[in-house]
RNA sequence: GCGGCUGUGGUGUAGUGGUAACACAUCAGCUUCCCAAGCUUAGGAUGCGGGUUCGAUUCCCGCCAGCCGCUCCA
């Protein structure tokens, strides 16, 4: 079966799932607009997610795998905070860096860097040192969109889009913990936009500026934080699978421990085939990282570093202050049970909606041969969406257009729509066509009124993927559907 | 940010220094009792801006966007 990626984004904007932004004036790098079919897909995937995580979640009972009972709920804070959240996080200074070009070697280099950076031309000298070096000056690299607060706010006044939803829920720990009786271990979730100037925004919506994120932050024991942290990480990529995500395209792949940022004791990637790379390649869908106790005591003591002997502890300006100072607040917790004062640990499963909704999009797209009414086998172009996850759920037709079949197809239409479900009415041109139009996007079920209907008070419900067609009673039709919509 | 390639209706293609063709899709009507049928209609394109030229979609320059390779991906 051929799956290249041009005929996903083909697809995609012919039937409105993504459009490029701003097309109409040329367009606009690294964002996308998502039309009224991607729309319904990408709010499926995060109500699949919220509902999973969140409201489906019975803190009663203890999940397969999981080290004991626990709690989740739910976030939503600005995508602008204090500037000290930046700084604290470790963000300001990593995504901040002054960086000079080389016109002769074409290499990017960090101004802090270069007295120990050797020339790739000439590696026995640095960069800048050697004759045919050409250094632009050096230059501000803002990986952070930067904003003015304020009408009249000048520089100083300076904020940033959130580069990571994390933050919102650190900064806000201490809150959810003394308004909502949570007790540990728990996990707050939040589903948000955030923004990162990328250097190269490619391959379609999978590296955009302005994304969407799903991430939960899991505060638990240090003692149980290990535990914790594979049990979200396989729960994680079982969900995925749970979504239709076929086990050959999906891998969960472990950080080796240089690959780990400097507070993580641990990370894994969930990471699935993109058409867009080679064979043997993936493309990241979620990172889940065992965070340890790095962002809460950021946001009390200040930014953290690692000293000489590996320990983390608040990163110090020459003079013995604080390089960038904490909140100062009590970000502890105290469990009542065992009598201890302690900062809890994280664990972080951080998704992408977009390229959650990206990899859904790339894996449903199918093409199959099946008979035309001449019995001839025709091209088939069908999205092959979990039934959750499909943007239209179910589309009725009269089988022709007269003989009062209009009007009973009109009356089912109606009451699937009064049930909430996303469907579509479609009486134009042939039965065939119809079907077809709804398996490009991806409709799981057809409902058919025919000559038969008035009599026997039947219709027939055609399967995608199947072709199959049953006949249903008109009365228990919305029941039957919305049934198999959960199977 | 660098280098290479590319840019024609919604999609996929054709073509030309004299303002554009085809298929599918879309719309309207007829027809049609179950899988892109047929007939008749309709709308719709040379990414943007300059330059050369009597005339540019075509040649040149700049910009924008996309793809590939670097770089980047905390």
């Amino acid at each position: 079966m051929i799956r290249s990626m041009d005929k996903v984004v083909a697809l995609c904007k012919r039937r409105g799932f993504i459009f490029q932004n701003s097309e109409i004036y040329g367009g606009q790098n690294g964002f996308w607009d998502y039309g009224p079919l991607g729309t319904e897909l990408k709010r499926n995937v995060r109500d699949a997610w919220y509902h999973d995580m969140v409201q489906a979640h019975n803190e009663l009972l203890t999940p397969a795998g999981a080290p004991s009972p626990f709690q989740m709920v739910g976030l939503e804070s600005a995508i602008i905070m204090h500037p000290q959240v930046w700084k604290c996080s470790g963000h300001y200074d990593l995504f901040h860096d002054m960086m000079v070009d080389c016109h002769e070697c074409k290499g990017r280099f960090r101004q802090d860097h270069l007295p120990s950076t050797p020339c790739p031309l000439k590696p026995s000298r640095t960069v800048g040192q050697h004759t045919s070096c050409r250094l632009t000056e050096p230059r501000e690299f803002n990986l952070m969109f930067k904003t003015i607060l304020g009408a009249l706010g000048t520089e100083d006044d300076a904020a940033f889009l959130r580069p990571e939803t994390a933050q919102g829920i650190f900064v806000n720990f201490r809150n959810v913990v003394d308004s909502t009786r949570v007790r540990l271990p728990f996990g707050i979730c939040q589903v948000g936009k955030s923004f990162r100037n990328e250097i190269t925004p490619r391959n379609f919506t999978f590296r955009s500026r302005e994304f969407e994120q799903m991430e939960i932050e899991f505060f638990c024991r240090p003692d149980q934080s290990r535990d914790w942290y594979t049990y979200w990480r396989d729960r994680r990529y079982n969900w995925y699978l749970g979504l239709g995500i076929s086990l050959d395209r999906l891998i969960l792949r472990d950080h080796h421990a240089d690959e780990l940022a400097h507070y993580s004791v641990g990370t894994a990637d969930i990471e699935y085939a993109f058409p867009f790379l080679d064979a043997g390649q993936y493309g990241e869908l979620e990172g889940i990282a065992h965070r340890g106790d790095f962002d809460l005591r950021s946001h009390m003591e200040g930014k953290l570093a690692k000293n000489a002997a590996g320990e983390l502890e608040v990163e110090k300006l020459p003079d013995g202050r604080p390089k960038y100072r904490g909140s100062g607040k009590d970000l502890s917790y105290f469990d009542d049970q065992t009598r201890e004062r302690f900062v809890p640990h994280v664990i972080e499963p951080s998704a992408g909606a977009d390229r959650g909704t990206l990899a859904f999009l790339c894996e449903a797209y199918h093409e199959d041969q099946q008979p035309d009414d001449k019995g001839e086998l025709q091209e088939r172009v069908l999205m092959k969406f979990h039934p959750r996850l499909a943007p239209v759920k179910a589309a009725v037709f009269p089988l022709i257009k007269k003989e009062g079949m209009p009007e009973q197809a009109m009356a089912i239409y109606g009451e699937m729509r009064a049930a909430g479900l996303s469907c579509q009415f479609d009486q134009q041109a042939a039965i065939g066509k119809r079907y077809r139009r709804q398996d490009e996007i991806g409709t799981p079920f057809c409902i058919t009124v025919d000559g038969d209907t008035a009599q026997d008070k039947c219709v027939t419900l055609r399967d995608r993927d199947t072709l199959q067609q049953e006949r249903i009673p008109v009365a228990r039709i919305v029941d039957e559907v919305t049934m198999r919509l959960k199977s």
